[in-house]
DNA sequence: CGACTTTGACCGGCGC
DNA sequence: GCGCCGGTCAAAGTCG
């Protein structure tokens, strides 16, 4: 669903197959974000949703990119509500090895919200859990997993919307410095 | 037996 | 400086 550098998160439709209404996903979808220099697209947290209108709290809101909208609507079997460009997000270089010229200083960071029974949405890539935590202001805990490749730095946490549990919210950090493995 | 999950501990940033 | 909070670690448990 989001491309970038020649890599691509992507999902697919492996919602509970016996239960099609909830199925969100109708079928998958790899589309080209086709942005020449992506620069400040990828210096930019972008957060969208599907299916509903929402507010996330203490997410500064900028305007939406419209040219960012049709990428997100194509895939989503509902409509896409609202796109949003935000915060800068930094990673400080902190590693002590002097030699950090290869890590990525800013991390590209994609959240997005989906109506859904179940939380583990099958994006085609493997992830390992590594923590899970309650967040304040929010019943439900939010959950932190990591791409199973090794050296992968691609984060993801889930957690189910503090205001309709029927939301899921997923933030993908990162960029995948692998192929995904195919799940079709 | 290896890969993964669970879960409490630990750590660093931040506000007071 | 201290405590809160979000994020990560890692040992133990679970699963295939």
């Amino acid at each position: 669903m989001y491309e970038r550098d020649g890599r691509e998160f992507s999902l697919s439709s492996s919602m509970d197959a016996n239960n099609s209404s909830a199925n969100m996903f109708d079928g998958s979808y790899t589309p080209l974000l086709d942005s020449p220099d992506s620069d400040d697209f990828s210096n930019n947290l972008i957060s969208f949703e599907l299916s509903d209108i929402f507010e996330i709290d203490n997410w500064p809101v900028q305007q939406a990119d419209p040219t960012l909208v049709p990428h997100y609507s194509n895939y989503a079997a509902n409509q896409v509500v609202n796109s949003r460009s935000s915060t800068t997000y930094h990673e400080e270089p902190n590693n002590n090895v002097g030699n950090s010229s290869e890590r990525r200083e800013v991390k590209d960071k994609v959240a997005f919200r989906t109506l859904s029974q179940i939380e583990i949405l099958d994006d085609g890539y493997k992830w390992r859990k590594y923590g899970k935590k309650m967040v304040k202001n929010s019943p439900n805990p939010r959950n932190y997993y990591r791409c199973s490749v090794e050296g992968c730095p691609v984060k993801k946490r889930v957690e189910r919307d503090k205001e309709d549990s029927r939301y899921v919210i997923t933030t993908y950090e990162g960029v995948h410095n692998h192929q995904g493995p195919s799940p079709f």
